[in-house]
DNA sequence: TCAGGTCTTCAACCAACGTTGAATTGACTT
DNA sequence: AAGTCAATTCAACGTTGGTTGAAGACCTGA
């Protein structure tokens, strides 16, 4: 008798791929109710009621796959952290546990995931409401990779970590907002949508930015 | 006889300041022509007439600073290089060209430099026309700094030199966002506001990744 | 004083917006 | 068969959006 509950919302679902990839294109104001429901081959109505108004829609969007990523960053961190016992992880182990499962969900899973990250890529450098909402869905689990560095660093100042970390976390969301400035810049060389090229880049030179900072005594 | 001419147009600046800040905040699809003519206590069919409409008036803002700070930077780059003949300059020294205009004008000039500086920002990691118009507006300078950097750093492959800038980009421009995300993760230790600090942290930083990327030896 | 622009105001247009409430469907329980 | 509740549709509400055109004000040089 339990089971046969209805597929509780296959719309549901529609409505909220639909809304990411809209606003991942052209940001919360830049889209319209109407058009997010016409994506989804859904009535209006049923925006407001599966999801709520569009403040809670957009918020949802965010949430649905931070949670995900979150549980996967965490576990990278436990992993790598693990393996590199009784010695602390090496920074690069720590960074790369960081980005790569930004990385894997990108190219392994589908447009989703990409349109999802070019929205944090805007969230992460909007005065309006960026600070915010990052914090609240990302901060908690870069506290720990904050805890895992400190110990990969000992010594390190306060303040050079959060800095190392801020330029980290623009390079980072910049690569994933694939805005293919870079293949212009580059007449072609460089492609913003090979992400496994940038990922081998972007982890080494984030471990010597951390490094050049944090290592250096301080008088 | 010339030179009487009106202050030919008060009003213009006036529109182009009101709408600087209010696309900062919320971009271009979160603030109305409406609202940009009643902060600049404008009537609202002036924006058409001094400006022309929504779009243009939004590159009107970009390129307006656009060139000053274009001018700047080619002016410290090509003074850094003067100074360090006839060794190429250090990679700090170019990257220091690079950045320190932002500073400058950020600290010491008026709150339109900061609003103009989060305005790029959030132009650059957006997907619907970052690529277009930040390589329209800043590539061509751009260009000039890589080809500084190439001397600085002899060998260095092509693909691993046009990375490191993207990555510079990144955080550059997240860090002129000031979103204050990072106040909140430090518990107020770090303040987005206090870019002479994160200005000579980016520098090194930047400098170290720079090396690392494009030091190393491709077998 | 008048004629010429330039600049400014006012009012209006229509399209699109977010949100709501009432009415309808459809499937499952009793 | 009737009743229940979630899901869905439809139409409408009142605002606000960007843009325009015609009319008025202002100034300058003749």
């Amino acid at each position: 008798m339990a089971t046969a509950r209805k597929p509780r919302t296959n719309k549901r679902d529609r409505i909220l791929n639909a809304a990411e990839r809209l606003f991942a294109k052209r940001g919360f104001h830049g889209v319209s109710v109407r058009e997010i429901a016409r994506a989804a081959r859904v009535d209006v109505a049923l925006v407001n009621y599966h999801v709520g108004k569009k403040a809670v829609l957009y918020e949802a969007v965010l949430l649905r796959r931070a949670e995900v990523l979150n549980d996967e960053r965490v576990q990278m961190l436990e992993d790598c952290i693990a393996s590199a016992a009784p010695e602390p992880p090496s920074v690069e182990a720590i960074i790369d546990a960081f980005t790569h499962p930004l990385l894997n969900r990108s190219t392994r899973e589908g447009q989703g995931w990409k349109d999802y990250f070019a929205l944090v890529a805007q969230v992460n450098n909007s005065p309006e409401m960026g600070g915010q909402l990052m914090s609240r869905y990302f901060d908690p689990v870069v506290r720990q990779f904050l805890d895992a560095l400190r110990l990969a660093l000992p010594g390190c100042d306060e303040r050079d970590l959060f800095w190392s970390y801020h330029f980290l976390s623009g390079a980072l969301t910049l690569t994933f907002a694939e805005t293919r400035r870079i293949d212009n810049l580059s007449d072609g060389l460089c492609q913003a949508s090979d992400l496994a090229a940038v990922h081998e880049r972007l982890v080494p030179f984030a471990a010597a930015g951390f490094h050049r900072l944090c290592d250096s005594p301080d008088p």
